[in-house]
DNA sequence: TTAATATCAGATAATAAGGTCTAAATATCT
DNA sequence: AGATATTTAGACCTTATTATCTGATATTAA
């Protein structure tokens, strides 16, 4: 798995309050249910991206998440390097310990290569124009598998 | 992490074998040591192999291992098929449950591209050309980390 | 004041990674 | 042929990491 199952719950639900009408923060039930996302581990990453600026919380009645940033300034990139780390790409593919561009494995200039275009994926894709593709997938799970994991 | 480590340690095994002369077989130790792979750990991973008629053993003394197939034949994308099963590579980026052609999540078709990008390399480069690489890589691991961890 | 909500520490479960030990096989030596 | 040392095979155990749950605390709108 390239990303942890954190980040991917991270992204979700990054694109998910990007669908809903800003200045109205949305519960971590609402987010989970919708998503179909652990409730209690969603809280934990809501937690993080709230510390790095990305969401913004607020406790009490009519409280919940909101962006903190405008959708067209969140890359996938961000979220990921928050969630999984700067070095989430780094690494060699076949594990070479040292491996680098003086002393490349065998696979190394293909690799890089293709992390270069995942990283340029993945700075390029901005949660504005991702979220309203999310809806259509959405409205696909409402119908296809109803949610009960949330307490 | 795209390649488990059982995997990594896999491709960089065969590539070690590949480098070594036909019909003598390499002990797993001699494999361990000079890869700095854990030797047990190893073992399990050669025994995978070995019943996927990769890699042939040879039981007792002036036993060990050797490849089965011809270095031409072994593909990388083979290997991780063999260690991280068939479906190393599905699953959707932002791991969205029912992620599909028809229902797509947002990041989808651009996911879809680099995989079948990852999928072509791997199935490309085969074990005779990346091998004679490795030898390089072989000399400067000897040269600058003494290898320590087997027994 | 109260109910609703996020926050946080910590426990538990699941999976990946690595280690220990014994059995089975086999070339070599006598 | 039989004993022995060497080596792979395999069952089982431990540790590390990731994923998930529990419950108590802090905050805040009503």
């Amino acid at each position: 798995m390239l990303l942890t199952k954190s980040c991917q719950y991270a992204i979700q639900a990054v694109l998910f309050l990007a669908t809903q009408p800003k200045n109205s923060p949305v519960l971590q039930r609402d987010i989970a249910e919708s998503l179909d996302i652990p409730n209690h581990f969603l809280g934990k990453i809501l937690q993080l991206l709230v510390r790095n600026n990305l969401v913004t919380s607020q406790k009490g009645i009519s409280g919940g998440f909101s962006l903190k940033l405008q959708p067209e300034e969140i890359s996938l990139f961000h979220i990921a390097e928050i969630v999984d780390g700067e070095k989430f790409l780094d690494g060699c593919l076949i594990g070479f310990p040292n491996c680098s561009d003086e002393n490349p494995c065998p696979l190394h200039a293909d690799w890089k290569n293709t992390k270069s275009e995942i990283v340029n994926t993945l700075r390029t894709k901005r949660v504005k124009e991702l979220s309203s593709d999310l809806i259509t997938k959405l409205n696909y799970l409402s119908k296809n598998q109803p949610n009960d994991k949330s307490d």
